[in-house]
DNA sequence: TGTTAGTTAGCACGACTTGTTGATTAGCAG
DNA sequence: CTGCTAATCAACAAGTCGTGCTAACTAACA
């Protein structure tokens, strides 16, 4: 994602208006490593700007998303997490507390093999599952 | 998966029982390939069987799942789809008609890059998305 | 300063999945 | 064969996530 000053930028060149619940959103998400679901940042959002609306976080998170400036994961968890890092990379996810980390693969473009000939790869995700370090500790 | 005979032993040994409605989700999952959602296995199951419910093709549904005899897989695409291979394979999804193969991938386990100490992979999920030769066809 | 987009509250819906209840059916052990 | 009990069914509801709509107010930007 680019930074809040340029997406301010953006938004003013594409003729959408600069808002204070933009920018505050384009903060909160400014090197944010957590990967939100809506929700979890309109919480956050309302903290620091009570009277703020779901619904609102919904429409922003909409057009960064339509941008190209997050990246929208769904890890089957229910809810659509958010990702400010667009680069090429993929998931670790820990099953006990559900936290989610950004990796890298570089073994990348993967072969398969199967009954799919003549298919044009566009995009691949790869998650990973398993205990993270402290829930590993936790249990033991 | 199982065939249909093995899994009629299982639930019996189980204290499950043995039903129509069940006996027929065996046999319309057995080397299924398709990848159905619950919806479209009962609409199928539905034409055999007129009046089995919805409900009923949920619950044996996700007895099977429980049991480790189908896969879950969410693709994202609003609705869990099941798969009675049980392999470790991965799937790749045409993004214009939605069709979905098994595909195996020879390079794994997979090394990743990034800020995830002592995280322990238990499985990996990957999922290529882009254009099966079909689409790619007619929009050719 | 005025136009217009954005925001808000509130209500609703739609898709998917699960829960509940109460009546009926039928599998399976004895 | 009989009886216990699980399974099924219909019908309705709820819950989650996300979006659509309206009407009124606010504020960004030219």
């Amino acid at each position: 994602m680019k930074t809040p000053e340029e997406l301010v930028a953006r938004f003013r060149e594409q003729g959408y208006k600069v808002t204070p619940q933009r920018q505050l959103i384009f903060r909160l998400l400014d090197g944010n490593t957590a990967h939100p679901t809506a929700e979890t940042l309109y919480e956050v959002a309302a903290q620091q700007m009570p009277g703020i609306s779901l619904r609102t976080v919904y429409q922003t998170l909409s057009e960064l998303s339509a941008m190209g400036e997050v990246q929208h994961i769904d890890l089957g968890s229910g809810a659509v997490r958010f990702d400010p890092n667009v680069d090429d990379h993929h998931h670790v996810v820990c099953s006990t507390c559900g936290v989610v980390h950004d990796v890298y693969v570089n073994q990348t473009p993967l072969h398969f093999e199967g009954d799919v000939e003549g298919f044009a790869v566009h995009s691949t995700r790869i998650v990973f599952s398993g205990e993270c370090a402290q829930c590993a500790h936790l249990s033991a």
